[in-house]
DNA sequence: TATTGTTATACTCTATAACTATA
DNA sequence: TATAGTTATAGAGTATAACAATA
């Protein structure tokens, strides 16, 4: 894949002189080649921020944002997560999960229920309004994703799945 | 690249089951095949969350945060950014920019220089001081990065960076 | 003793609107 | 009239400690 155009290979200190000209250079093209845009770190939270700014605006509509959605999707598929582990793996503070929880709870659409196996333990388990929320909701997260990646093959796709894995569980 | 093992390819239904055999199955490995495991803006939101705390603990040390290294950074470049490009190639809104200057500032890192080309606007420069702090949080964040992706090939390393490029700037 | 969930709290991050000085 | 920076403020996200119930 090919994402830089040969402009943005330009030098920056060339880009910065021409500012004089008037004519109009955006901040990325000016800024892309300094350090900073070169660090993964930055990158990464840079699309975190996009793609995060797109989702919650995609499932405003529904009420939900992306954490809301992710505790729904756990909760919808067939796992049964308690509230640690739904902590651990959305890397989240189980205060954090309490709060969306009840949220979501408040909406009819989740439920604690008691973990026979650990009376400490709730499982949470989406209620039949969940099921039917996260129905509308996979799809248009789904398909606001594939646009994101159009431009991308299916193997393309695969390596920054495969990356992204690798940052994100240190694997 | 492969990260994935063939233990992450079992169905979770099985794993869901083999918890009351007593083995310790971690979050990750429970929930890395439901939907929420292969979404792209969650494995980035995931990843980030991950580098960014990281980031935070290395820079620690010399009272910086990513946020406030970001502009430091672009301070430090030969570019002379505004407050204005500094918060659109952050990403941030200007009055995020305004309270992360004025720390800089205070600490005598960054200096707002007036623009002889237009005086509603500032220059942001490094000073000395921000320069040598620089010189120092610029190679550990370097060295943490490396880390990172020491698993990935350069031609791998090439490929994360224009994938996380083209989200980050919709190229 | 250790762990799950809960509550309270504080701090950081993010977003919005209104103001000023310049253009 | 529009823009760069500023201020104030509120809301979302994050982190910590202490507690009750249970293991």
């Amino acid at each position: 894949m090919e994402t830089r155009t040969s402009a943005q290979l330009t030098g920056s200190a060339a880009e910065a002189t021409s500012r004089q000209a008037g004519a109009a250079v955006s901040a990325t093209d000016r800024f892309i080649d300094t350090d900073l845009g070169q660090d993964v770190d930055f990158l990464l939270a840079r699309a975190r921020a996009v793609r995060s700014a797109a989702t919650n605006a995609l499932l405003e509509p529904l009420d939900l944002r992306v954490r809301s959605y992710s505790v729904l999707s756990l909760a919808c598929s067939d796992t049964n997560p308690s509230q640690k582990e739904l902590a651990q793996f959305l890397d989240l503070d189980p205060s954090q999960i309490v709060a969306l929880i009840d949220r979501l709870e408040e909406r009819g659409l989740v439920r604690r229920e008691p973990d026979p196996r650990d009376r400490r333990s709730n499982v949470i388990r989406a209620t039949a309004a969940g099921q039917a929320l996260y129905a509308e909701a996979g799809p248009l997260v789904a398909k606001s994703q594939e646009l994101a990646m159009s431009s991308l093959t299916a193997r393309d796709r695969e390596r920054l799945f495969g990356y992204l894995t690798m940052v994100a569980f240190n694997r």
